[in-house]
DNA sequence: CATGAATGAGAATTCATTCAT
DNA sequence: TATGAATGAATTCTCATTCAT
C-alpha cells in the first residue's frame, strides 16, 4: 500500500510535469486535458482519477511551481556569511534558474496572468511574493546592520524595485529569446548596479 | 463615402478597443468573439464582416497596442535638453502609462506570451523591442557624449538591463495589484538608482 | 431603355454563365452567391437585383442548360435525308458537345441529382427527357417506315435503352476524365452497335 | 473486449449506413452531421467520437459503397460456364441491384461528382472502374477464345462502351424514376443488343 | 442599379466531464 | 485503477438574405 501510494504520487507528479510542459509550449490557452492524458499514455478518463477537475490539475501545477521556486538552491552546504553575499546569491540563483529551467518562467508568467482572474491562484501568488519580499527585506536589514548598506535606504520601495528588477529579468529573457549569455550579462550588470546603489554611502 | 469609410474605421477601432478590454479582463483564454459582438451591441456575424477571423482581430489588437506604446507622450511641447532628462522622461512615461492605462500592461503581457507561439505576433514584438533598444541606446550614447554618463558603460548589457527593469516594473505592478503610489515610489527609486549608476564616475 | 434592357439581359446571362462554371468546378455543394458576385466583379447585394433568390438563379441555370442542349447543332443548313443519318447525327452531336463543352455535362449531372429533390428542376428535367424521347422515337419510326430499321423493334424499350446509352457515354466520359479521343472511339463503337442492332433484319 | 470492438464496428457501420441514406435522400449538399446523429439516436458529439471529421465519415461511405459494389452477387453457387453467360450475369446483376438498392445508385452518382473535386474519392473511383474494366475485358477475351464472340472486336473501345452503357442504365433509371419494370426491359434490350453485336460474325 | 453594413439561422468541431463496466 | 463510450455546452465561422442610402 505504501508502495502503491508512492507510485500513485509519482504518477501524479509526472502528470503535473506534463501539464507544466504543455503550458510552457502551448500556453494556458492550449492546455488540454486530452493531450496531457495522451502524452502520459493513459486514457482521457483515467486522468480524472488523479485530478477531479482541470482546475484541480492547474492548482497542483501552481503548488509544484511554488515548491520549485522555493527549493533552496545556493544554501546547499554553507550559510552565506554576509548580506552582500546573500544578495549576490539571489542574482546567482536567478541566473542559474533561467539557464536550467527556462520553461519554468513561461509557466510562471502564464500563471501570473491567470492569478489576476483566478482568486485561488492569485492568493498563492501573493503569498509567494510576500515571502520573497520578507526574505529580501531581511537581507537588506542585515546589510544595514552589518554596515554594508547605507542607512537611509527606503526599505519598502527598494525591495519592491528589487523584486521588479528580478522579475523583469526573467520576463525579458523569457520573451526576447535572446542567448542565455546575454541574460547573464544583464544580470551581472544589474547586480553590480544594485549593490553599488545599496552600498554607496554618498547618496 | 469618405464619411462612410471614416465611420467604418471608427467602428473597427471601437471593436479592437473592446477586444483589448476583453483580453485585459478575461485573458486570451477568455477572448470570445461572441462577447465582443455582444458588448459592441452588434451581431456575431457582423463582427466577421469587419474581421474575417478571430486571428485577424488579434492582429489588429497587436497593431493598436504597438501604436499606443509608440505614441509620443512626453515630447509634447519642448524637446528634452539633456540625455539625463530624456532618461528621466522614460521613467516618467512609464509611471504615467501605468497609472493611465493599467489594462494596457495586462494585454501587453498576454501578447508577449502569445508571441512565443504566434510568429506574427512574435515578430511584431521583437520589432517593437528593437526600436525601443535603439531609442535607449541613443540616449545613453548622447549622455556619454554630453559627459553626463561615464564612459566605461557596457552599452549593450546596460540597455538590456534597463529594458528588463522597466518591463519588470510594469509586470510587477500589473501582477501584484498594489496601490499605484507604491509603483510610483518603486519607479522613482529605480530611476535614481539607474541614474546614479550611469552617472557615477568612480565605478 | 431598349438598350438598357438588352444590357441587363446580357448581364443576367453572364451571371448565369458564371454560376454554371461555378457548379462545374465546385459542384452544387460549392455554389456560393458570394463567389458568383465576386467573380462578376459586382457586389453581393447587387446579385439580388438580378435574382431574388439563389433558387431563382439556379432555375435560370436550368433554363439556360436546357436551351443549350436543345440548340440545334447539326441541323444547321441541310435536313438529314434518312433516319439512319439522323441517328448518326445524334451520336455526332454527343461527340461534339462532349468535346466542346465538357463542363456542361458536369452541370447536367449535378442538376439531375438536384432534380431528385427539387420538384421544379425535376419537372424541367423530365420535360426535356420527354422531348428527347419523342425526337428519338420519331427517328426510329421513320427508320422503320423507310425500311432501314427492322419492324419488330420494341420501340419504347429501345428508345429508353438508347437514351440510357447516350447519357451513359456523357456520364462515363465526364467522370473518368479520360482523353476525349477515348470517348470518341467509344461513341463510334456504340453508334455502330446500335445501328447494327436496329438495322439487322435477322434478330 | 472482442465483443466490445465488434459492437463498436457495428455501430460505425450503422452510422455509415445512415449517412448513405442521408446522401441518397438529401444529396451531398444536404448531408448534415447533426441529422445523422439524430437519426442514430445519439448525440452530435458522439458522432465525432466515431468519425473525427465529416470528411472521414464520407470516406467510409466510399469504402462501404465500393465493398457493396464488389460484393459477389451471382457467383453464389455455381460458376458461370461461358463468357456469354458471364456477360448475361453482369446485366442480371445490374438489374437486381437496381431493384434491390436503388438508393445505392444515387449515392454512387453523388460520389462520382464529388470525386471530380476530392482527390481521395476520385482515386478510389478510378480504382473501382479499373477493376471493373479488367473484369469485363476478361469476359470478352474469354468469349473470343471460346469462339462465342467475334475476333475483330476493338477490345478497349468495346469495354469502354459497355461500361458507359451499364452506367447509363443506372444513371437513367435513377434519374427518370420510371417503374423498375421499364428499366428491366431496357436492360434486357441492351443485353440482347450487346450480345448480338459481340457475337455477330458478319460485322 | 449599386453598395456597404448588418443579421439570423445554422454548421462543423472542441472539450471538459460523466458513467457503466 | 483503468477505459471506451457518450454528452452538453460552447465556439468559431459561413451564408443567404435584407435594408438604408
Amino acid at each position: 500500500m505504501g508502495r502503491t501510494k508512492f507510485a500513485a504520487n509519482r504518477r501524479r507528479q509526472q502528470l503535473v510535469q506534463i501539464a507544466m510542459d504543455q503550458i510552457a509550449t502551448e500556453g494556458f490557452e492550449g492546455l488540454r486535458f486530452q493531450k496531457i492524458a495522451q502524452q502520459a499514455g493513459i486514457n482521457n478518463a483515467t486522468l480524472f482519477y488523479y485530478f477531479p477537475t482541470k482546475e484541480a490539475l492547474v492548482q497542483e501545477v501552481v503548488i509544484s511551481l511554488t515548491k520549485e521556486l522555493q527549493k533552496p538552491r545556493h544554501r546547499s552546504n554553507n550559510m552565506p556569511t554576509s548580506a552582500l553575499e546573500e544578495l549576490h546569491l539571489e542574482f546567482a540563483d536567478l541566473r542559474r534558474l533561467l539557464r536550467a529551467q527556462p520553461k519554468l518562467f513561461v509557466v510562471l508568467i502564464e500563471l501570473s496572468l491567470r492569478g489576476l482572474r483566478d482568486p485561488v491562484i492569485g492568493k498563492s501568488q501573493r503569498a509567494r511574493d510576500g515571502h520573497w519580499r520578507e526574505h529580501l527585506s531581511g537581507i537588506l536589514r542585515r546589510g544595514i546592520e552589518q554596515g554594508t548598506f547605507r542607512k537611509n535606504i527606503d526599505l519598502k520601495a527598494t525591495v519592491t524595485a528589487l523584486m521588479a528588477q528580478m522579475k523583469g529579468i526573467g520576463y525579458h529573457a523569457t520573451m526576447s529569446k535572446g542567448k542565455p549569455s546575454e541574460a547573464d550579462r544583464a544580470i551581472s550588470e544589474l547586480a553590480r548596479q544594485v549593490e553599488h546603489w545599496l552600498a554607496c554611502k554618498t547618496v
